[in-house]
DNA sequence: ATATAATAGTTTGTACCTAAACTATTATAT
DNA sequence: ATATAATAGTTTAGGTACAAACTATTATAT
C-alpha cells in the first residue's frame, strides 16, 4: 500500500475533525442525560465567560474561534435562556459588553466539572507534556497555511 | 502565569478548531478567486468520489466524517450543480450508489492541485513523519474521550 | 477640522449540522 | 416462516457558520 503525503495529510485532517467532533458529542451527551437545553457552542461561550466576565462580543468571538455574526445569534439564543445579558460600553459605544446572570453563574457549577473531567481523559497514556506539545505543531502547522 | 491542565487542553482543542477552519478557509478563498460555486463539504464529497466512484452514501458519510442526514443534504446540493447523481443498488435497494457525472469529473483536474497543493504546504519545517504522528497521538486522544 | 479608515455589532441569504422520527429494505433469531 | 432487529436514506426542526452589505461609533491622517 503506497502511503504519499497526500494521504497522510488527508488522515490527518479527518481526524482532526474526528477529535473536534468527540469533543462536542461527548458535552452534548452530557448536557442531554441532565436535560439541560444547552448546546454545545452555547457552552463554549458560557465557559468564556466563566473566565472573563464582561468582556465584548468581539473577544468572545476570538476566543472561541466564532465570527462575530455567530456571535450575535449565539448570544440572542444565550439571553433568551436568561443566562447572560448585553451591556453597552460607556467609554466605546461600539462595544457591547457581556455578563452572565445568576443564571448563568449557577451553571458553571453543574457543568464544569463535566468538561473538567473531559479535558482530564485526553491525556491518559500519553507521554507527559505530549497535549503542549501537539498544540505546538498544530500552531506551526497553522502558520504553514497562511 | 500557572498552567494547569486544564488550560493546556483548553488551548488544545481551540488550536485544532483553528488548524480546521484554516483547511476551511483556504481552499474557500481559493474556490471564490475562481469563481467556482462549491463549499468546503461539497468538495470534501467530491474528493471522496475521486478516489472511489460508485460507493454508497453511508460510506460517503463515514470517509468525509459527517452523519447521513448532512449527506442528503450535499448531495442534493451537488445534484443540483450536475456534479453526482444517484443510482439505486440492484442488489441492496437500501443503498444509492453515487456517481460523478462528466462535469464532476472534470473539475478534478483545476481543483486537486489547490488540495495537493495546500497539504504539501502542511509539513514545512517539520521534522519528518511529524504529521503520521501526530495524526496517531490524534487517535489516541479519540479513544480516550470513549 | 474634516475626510477617510478602522472597528463593533447587526442583518440577510445561503449553506451546513444533528437528533429524532420516519419509510423502505434486508438480516437474524427462533 | 415470521417476528424482530439492523441498516440506508429522507424529512423536519432548531441551531450554527459565514460572507457581504449595512449602521453606528471611534481613530487616524492630512
Amino acid at each position: 500500500m503506497v502511503n504519499t503525503e497526500y494521504d497522510i495529510v488527508a488522515s490527518f485532517t479527518r481526524e482532526i475533525t474526528r477529535v473536534n467532533l468527540a469533543f462536542k458529542q461527548h458535552i452534548q451527551l452530557k448536557l442531554r442525560q441532565n436535560n439541560i437545553d444547552l448546546t454545545f457552542e452555547m457552552l463554549s461561550v458560557l465557559s468564556c465567560l466563566w473566565e472573563q466576565d464582561g468582556i465584548n462580543q468581539q473577544e468572545i468571538a476570538n476566543i472561541t474561534v466564532k465570527d462575530k455574526a455567530s456571535m450575535t445569534y449565539l448570544l440572542d439564543n444565550l439571553t433568551k435562556r436568561e443566562l447572560v445579558y448585553r451591556q453597552e460600553d460607556d467609554t466605546d459605544r461600539r462595544n457591547k459588553k457581556v455578563y452572565l446572570t445568576s443564571k448563568g453563574k449557577e451553571l458553571r457549577v453543574q457543568i464544569q466539572p463535566w468538561v473538567t473531567e473531559m479535558f482530564g481523559m485526553v491525556g491518559n497514556n500519553l507521554p507527559a507534556d505530549s497535549v503542549k506539545s501537539l498544540t505546538q505543531t498544530l500552531e506551526k502547522i497553522r502558520e504553514n497555511l497562511r
